[in-house]
DNA sequence: AAAACCATTCAAAGCGATTTCAAATTTTGA
DNA sequence: TCAAAATTTGAAATCGCTTTGAATGGTTTT
């Protein structure tokens, strides 16, 4: 059922049947529902490919994504969100799948060569992205979640990670902490970098000195961060609470402090950072887990209504959103224990 | 950088310069390389829009995906796996979201009438799945992520669950346990039917018989699985093994068992379902879990060649793989205790 | 009653590729 | 050497939609 059978039937050229449908002000009312009516009854969708080639919009989001590394939980409850906001624009979201850095570049540039995507979003950007820095040259639109240093207009959505981080040290050290972990995530990312910020910043407010030892940088998986924690869990004298940088990492980290034969919340504490998993719920673990706490579904959606606005015209330097991290405190952080 | 103007630059029409990239027979082997030269020098990209206008294929393959319920930690490592290999053909996931069952069969009917897909992908089919059926009607070529029994033919590739669970079942009836727990998935989706045949065959061929306290259905989520395995534990006489459907079940299941102050692996058995998340590895669980384990990124890689077999024309009738399932045995399962 | 104006509708020209059919060129064979 | 065959190239149609510019018919104004 093309436009033009459509057409055809109704009697009517195909100029006017399409602008019934797309709702242009010159047609007749009566006109435009009984064309309203046929499609409907017949059918009738337009042919994607030929409504892209006339209109020069591909009517479609990209969204690249780095093999088993990205991903992961955070990236599917994310593109729930933002398909969620999508769908009710008839956008479509491509995923494409790389595994090394190298592809991943030439991704971005045959996604944008074959015009197959109107704009993309970038994750998980590092301090000076050379994503952003080559979609800005292939005059791509685009809107990051995260932040970038480069000297470009960015549209950017980001939680502050910094300010969560801050705060969650501070409230370990008031519970008498001094050894506090950081099991981060990967060196360069700007979140990661922030929250190293935030807890150097809320270490050096009370005059703590900050140990190399206890800060880590890895990828967040729950084995990775067993170790980490394992091996930080044996230093002398050892930490006594940790800052999770997601809830892969507080599960491995919980381990490692069971294996210890340690209890969590008394012997060692935690506040993990919880992108609120609907299969992984802080408050019903066991024990219950403090959190900094931001909904990144919350934000697929937020992103996406970024990704329309910029694509209306808006401009990019007028699109930015910093967004407040919870701080929820449960059972998985005391007091320091007496030694 | 349209066709055209890379004709221009060349000094050939647009048909030979088509031809050329196209890998025709028809064009001189000095021309071809002048062209394929060129085009690589100046990055030309056929406009994506274009060719699906003029080829009828979209190069698209689409993903309906049932909101936060479907999008899990399972689809990403599905996602994962049949990106890979459909990035090498270049073609594309379109990924839908949807909220509703409503929803979701017209997802279905607008991706297939507006041909925005060449095939799509189903997952975790009913026993007797509509959106099968209405694929069918629609003539969208598709495969089946699991079975169906609706009497169309249908490409699918499943794990052999049956088998599996009668495995792990028997395996647990060898250790001397006969209050066994079946936590399985929701009821109705062929999968879950599968395994509950499995685990009833094992009972039945040692003379045990099965009791319904201890078979429950319900989503994979942690939480879920947790208020199951509580309640299930209060029972008397209590189960001492647990049949797990995914590893976020055994992770509720686990937290039960030890908030009810037992021990995994000697106070009560498990043996869990792996897909093979890399960022939580059964192996490195405290007590490291024995598993069933098929990898879920393999189906995905392997659903990839299939869409492309269908595509290729091979009769749907033809494309039939049952996967075995392999069972590992680790800590968590152990002999029955004795009161 | 003619002029001017609206409100509707339509024919045809794109959009950027592929593909059919014909033309031009080269090679082959006698 | 020349016709026939094979190879290589090109002009134009096509895919299904949007959109421009023109045409149609009916009202209102003068």
């Amino acid at each position: 059922m093309r436009l033009k059978d459509l057409a055809e039937h109704l009697g009517l050229s195909q100029t006017t049947v399409s602008r019934a449908l797309n709702g242009y002000p010159e047609v007749k009312e009566a006109t435009r529902r009984r064309v309203a009516e046929a499609a409907d009854q017949l059918g009738y969708r337009p042919n994607a490919s030929a409504l892209r080639l006339a209109t020069g919009r591909s009517g479609a989001i990209g969204l690249v994504l780095r093999g088993a590394d990205e991903l992961g939980p955070h990236m599917s409850e994310f593109l729930s969100g933002l398909g969620a906001r999508m769908a009710s624009h008839d956008i479509d979201i491509l995923v494409t799948t790389v595994a090394s850095q190298q592809e991943e570049l030439a991704a971005y540039r045959r996604l944008a060569a074959s015009q197959k995507v109107d704009a993309m979003i970038l994750h998980s950007p590092t301090l000076h992205d050379e994503r952003a820095e080559l979609l800005f040259e292939l005059k791509t639109p685009f809107v990051l979640h995260g932040r970038t240093y480069i000297d470009k207009p960015v549209a950017w959505l980001d939680i502050d990670n910094t300010s969560a981080l801050e705060r969650a040290t501070s409230h370990l050290l008031d519970l008498g902490h001094r050894r506090i972990a950081l099991v981060n995530g990967i060196r360069g990312r700007t979140f990661a970098e922030h929250r190293e910020l935030g807890y150097l910043a809320a270490l050096s407010a009370r005059g703590v000195a900050f140990d190399r030892a206890l800060m880590s940088n890895s990828a967040f998986t729950d084995e990775v961060a067993f170790r980490i924690a394992q091996a930080m869990l044996e230093l002398r004298p050892r930490p006594t609470a940790f800052l999770a940088g997601s809830m892969m990492t507080a599960l491995g980290i919980f381990r490692a402090i069971r294996q210890a034969g340690m209890t969590l919340g008394i012997d060692v504490s935690m506040i993990a950072h919880d992108d609120v998993f609907p299969y992984l719920n802080a408050d019903n673990m066991y024990p219950s887990m403090s959190t900094t706490r931001s909904s990144i579904r919350q934000a697929g959606m937020r992103i996406g209504d970024l990704v329309l606005q910029v694509l209306g015209g808006k401009p990019v330097d007028a699109v930015h959103e910093l967004w407040p991290v919870e701080l929820v405190l449960r059972e998985s952080s005391g007091p320091a224990p007496l030694f």
